[in-house]
Parts: structure tokens; C-alpha cells; sequence
DNA sequence: ATAAACTTTCCAGTCACAGGAGACTCAAGC
DNA sequence: GCTTGAGTCTCCTGTGACTGGAAAGTTTAT
């Protein structure tokens, strides 16, 4: 199938697809006697491989690293274990600041009289003015 | 203090913070006589919130808006609490997003045999949709 | 036959920085 | 007083992962 059909099927934008295959990390079938790129089954599976994998918040590098291990069936599954627990940890901090973040707003919020008076006193402990 | 120690205190990189600076989205204090940037408590207080905001992935100019909350003295409160209501369902979406990513990736990570088995549930949770 | 849609390459721009050069300033040690 | 090293300044370029657009060729539908 040509580009299209392969962004189609694999959810991504054309221009992604084609810069996947620029920077190899996963190149199409082939190419048509117009030059066209080829996507078959297993190029479309690969790029729903990354896309996901993307969506998970692993970089290309990653993405390639992971692609790898997907392609040689036989290494050992440990290393992908190790990578996806390193990024559980990652994500746990992530979390805990955000609950940090959103409880500071909350307070921000709070502390508004929601009224047209510009007075808010959270507010006042920041201003300097 | 100086920009090096501010940035110690943030947690960010001095570079970023110069950055930040550079774009007015943190403003320093002021300069002192040698031209070196003076941050007080007030602008590392900003630089600290911008900095775990855009950890979450909000963009500088989200940052921005958010920081009015704390700047914008003349804003009528209801539009401070207006705002900041907003930006929390944006961050109770993106907290619930990450818990979301977070429970998949220890669901596989868990589910992988982590030994040198060639079957690994994370690459088949992958490349199955 | 022609128009619309699709594909190609190439180059530029984006966002939020990061790296490095070259010059200036400051505090400490000799 | 001088040197050394660390810190800071501005300016310029590079990065990651795309995204947009131009100009040209190809395919498909009417």
C-alpha cells in the first residue's frame, strides 16, 4: 500500500510516516517504478509498533531500541522489562508532582472570592508589587 | 541572588532560566551594576512553578497564563478564578492520562517474564493495537 | 482531457531549550 | 598586585521530533 493508506491504517500523519522512514528507524517495503513508497504488512506493523510505543512516552532512540528487541524474537524479554520499569518510576515522580502542581492551583483558586474584587489573598503572597 | 544560585534553588538548568528571561516569561528582579541578573524569592517562586507546569507539559505560554494568576493584580478575581478552574480540569485530564499510561505500562511490565524467555507481554501489548 | 488528489524531494520553521565561543567580572590565594 | 578559577554576559548554532509549504511528477475520477 502507498503512504497514504499506510498513515491511514496506522493512525499516524503522512509527514511522520515519511519521516520515520527518513531517519530510518522504520523505512517502507520498498519503493514503486514512480518512486513511490511501499508499505506492506509488516512495515504497517512496525509503524503501529512505534506509534504506540511513541504514545508511551518512549523517544525514537527508544522506539528503535524496543524495535529491535520486537524484531529478534529471541533476545532475552528482561531488557524490554528493564527499560519499561524505568520508565515507570519516571512516570510515578511525574505524578507526584503534578498532584503537587494542581493542589497549589486548587488553592489558588480557592482563595479567589470569585467576585469582581481584585483582591485574592494567595495572590498577595506572590506579587511583589 | 545570582542566576547560578537561583537556578540551584529551582532545579533547573541555568540556561533555562536565562531562557525564561529572555522570553519574559520569568522576569529577574533586575540587574545588578556589573549586568549580572538579580533573582529575589518572588521570581524563584515563579521559576519553580513554571518549572513543574512544564513538566506536565504545559507550554510556555500556558505557563504564562498560569502565572498571571499570581502577577495580574488588576484582573477581576472572577477571571483569576476562572482561569485557574480551567487550567485544573486541564490538569485532572493529563493527571488521569499519565495514572492511565502508568497502570498499562506496570500491567505489561509485570505480565513480562523478565527472563530469557523470547516472549514478552510488553512488546505483544504493542504491536496488538 | 482535464481536474483533483496523491506522492515526491527539499528547504524552512517550530518549540523549548542545550552547547559553545569570546569577553567581562568577581573572590581567593600567593 | 597578579594570577587563577569560577561565574556571568551576549551571540550564534544545533537538537529532537516533527510540521508546513513549494515545486514537480503521478494517479484517479469524471
Amino acid at each position: 500500500m502507498k503512504i497514504g493508506e499506510a498513515a491511514k491504517a496506522t493512525n499516524l500523519p503522512i509527514k511522520t510516516v515519511r519521516y520515520y522512514a527518513d531517519i530510518g528507524l522504520v523505512a517502507p517495503d520498498g519503493r514503486g517504478a514512480n518512486g513511490y513508497r511501499e508499505y506492506d504488512e509488516t512495515a504497517v506493523e512496525k509503524l503501529r509498533f512505534v506509534g504506540r510505543a511513541r504514545s508511551f512516552g518512549f523517544s525514537v532512540p527508544e522506539c528503535a531500541e524496543l524495535l529491535s528487541l520486537y524484531e529478534d524474537k529471541t533476545r532475552a524479554s528482561a531488557d524490554v522489562k528493564r527499560i519499561a520499569e524505568a520508565k515507570i518510576v519516571a512516570l510515578d515522580a511525574k505524578l507526584a508532582e503534578l498532584h503537587e502542581l494542581r493542589d497549589e492551583l486548587a488553592r489558588v483558586a480557592t482563595a479567589c472570592a470569585g467576585d469582581s474584587r481584585a483582591k485574592c489573598a494567595i495572590l498577595d503572597r506572590f506579587s511583589k508589587v
